[in-house]
RNA sequence: GGAGGAGUGCGCCGAAUGGCAAGGCAGCGGAUUGCUAAUCCGUAGCGGGUUAAACCGCUUGUGGGUUCGAGUCCCACCUCCUCCGCCA
């Protein structure tokens, strides 16, 4: 949610940043709503000036008085309501219209029409020649019998997947890398809930575009989150950090939950794209004076992790028309596949600067008096993916893949085979 | 799942026969003294309004209701606690 004070002073920069998005938004009917309401919100504060003004007399009155008084309130009462019932239906709808509006994309956001126009700032780390076919994932789990996609249709469905044996040890590897890293930089670990309600969903701004991504429990009006993050933000919903207590990190651990509803067809083979997969994420909640120098650090950590894992990648800048709703900025992290000869996200960072913190109402208290944090996240690890990075890139000739060094004080092997 | 109790200004404690939400602690800001700190003063948030102020309004877990008027009475929901049941 923006702030309706910047909307009102700025409604040109609000509708150019909306349309950058690819959103199309009513300001014209925003502004009228909110001139509205401010109208009726004066009438019925004079009307409320006036009672508490009885409220006082009726006190010190005699009886008579006293009926007068209260004969005299009564009509006011009833006038009064009338004016709050307008008040409510104006309040309701321009809440409505407020929330349509995205999170304006920063200057430095490149300008573009869709995923294409994401601008790749630099590529890190050496893409491996090999001098033997190379074989993706999915061969060389089928081999050495890793993950069995077979019997998780079985018993769940399309999209899921049983990692096994080495794979699902190298998964418990990840999650200690991911945590000795990030406690380097004052990261407090957590195992947050799966299922979330909605109102806390909705402050993070997930629910207005991209319900259908969403799992929802009806019976208990839960919905199941798509990463911690969701867990994270809310969680401090409400509250007033010292500014002394800022930046602070929390590097949270989840079972993550989506739908793919929006991508039937689209890498419907093996694990890359499921219904439930295991992630660690980063997030911070800082001041606006801080936030770009934190989001820097949640990349620089991101490529700290692919370096320590010897996988190559590139960091890419997303443009305007693919940020989300809730984002300012974006940056994605996509691992070298060799197996598939491209690309593949396995990494987000997003500064969401104080949209989320204005509907979750969470603020610091600083010199400057009482103000909206910055919000901000960070993947440290996509387990799945990561696992598929690491196979694709470290296999040998004899279809066994080395494991790179860092990780190898978790495990009880230094290849698989 | 059943029975009972509770929720009061970022936090902690805590008062208020249906009639202006006391007070204390912590924190923060300031003053003063001077040495492992003490003392004193100030300080809730949000909205409207104003160049700025003044000023006005709202907020007792949330949402409704009764009433001229609700922290207080009624209804629903949320959360926490106690007991019973079930349970990894």
């Amino acid at each position: 949610m923006l702030d309706i004070k910047f909307i009102r002073e700025n409604p040109k920069v609000v509708e150019e940043g909306s349309r950058k998005k690819g959103v199309e938004i009513d300001i014209e009917l925003l502004l009228s709503l909110d001139k509205q309401k401010r109208e009726f919100l004066q009438k019925i504060e004079e009307f409320r000036a006036q009672k508490n003004k009885a409220n006082e007399d009726i006190k010190k009155a005699n009886k008579e008085e006293k009926e007068s008084i209260i004969k005299k309130m009564r009509d006011i009462g009833k006038e009064s309501e009338k004016f709050e019932e307008k008040l409510k239906e104006i309040e309701k709808e321009l809440n409505k219209e407020l929330r349509k509006i995205p999170n304006l994309p920063l200057e430095e956001v490149p300008l573009g029409q869709s995923e294409k126009d994401n601008k790749v700032l630099r590529r890190e780390g050496q893409i491996r020649e090999f001098d033997f076919p190379v074989k993706d994932y999915l061969e060389l789990a089928e081999k050495m019998d890793l993950i069995d996609i077979k019997r998780a249709a079985k018993v769940s469905g399309t999209r899921f997947g049983i990692i096994k044996k080495e794979a699902a040890y190298l998964h418990f590897a990840l999650i200690s890398l991911a945590l000795e890293i990030t406690q380097k930089y004052g990261f407090v670990p957590l195992l947050p809930p799966v299922m979330i309600r909605p109102e806390m969903m909705e402050g993070m701004g997930y629910v207005e575009r991209g319900g259908d991504e969403i799992y929802h429990l009806e019976k208990d009006n839960l919905y199941l989150i798509g990463t911690s993050e969701q867990i994270i933000g809310p969680m401090h919903s409400g509250e007033i950090f010292n500014e002394k207590e800022l930046p602070r990190r929390y590097v949270g651990y989840s079972s993550c939950f989506r739908r793919e509803a929006g991508s039937h067809g689209k890498d419907t083979k093996g694990i890359l794209r499921v219904h439930q997969f295991e992630k660690v994420e980063m997030f911070s909640f800082t001041t606006p004076e801080k936030s770009k120098e934190e989001h820097e650090l949640l990349l620089s950590i991101e490529e700290e992790l692919m370096q320590a894992l010897e996988i190559p990648y590139q960091v890419v800048d997303i443009c305007t028309a693919d940020l989300g709703d809730p984002a300012a900025k974006k940056y994605d992290i996509e691992a070298w596949m060799p197996g598939q000869n491209q690309y593949r996200e396995t990494h987000s960072t997003s500064n969401c600067t104080d949209f989320q913190s204005r509907r979750l109402n969470i603020r610091y208290k600083g010199k400057e008096g009482v103000r909206f944090t910055h919000m901000l996240n960070g993947t440290a690890l996509a387990i799945g993916r990561i696992i598929i990075s690491i196979m694709e890139n470290h296999q040998q000739a004899d279809g066994s893949i080395v494991i790179p060094s860092a990780l190898r004080k978790y495990l009880p092997f230094k290849e698989i085979k």
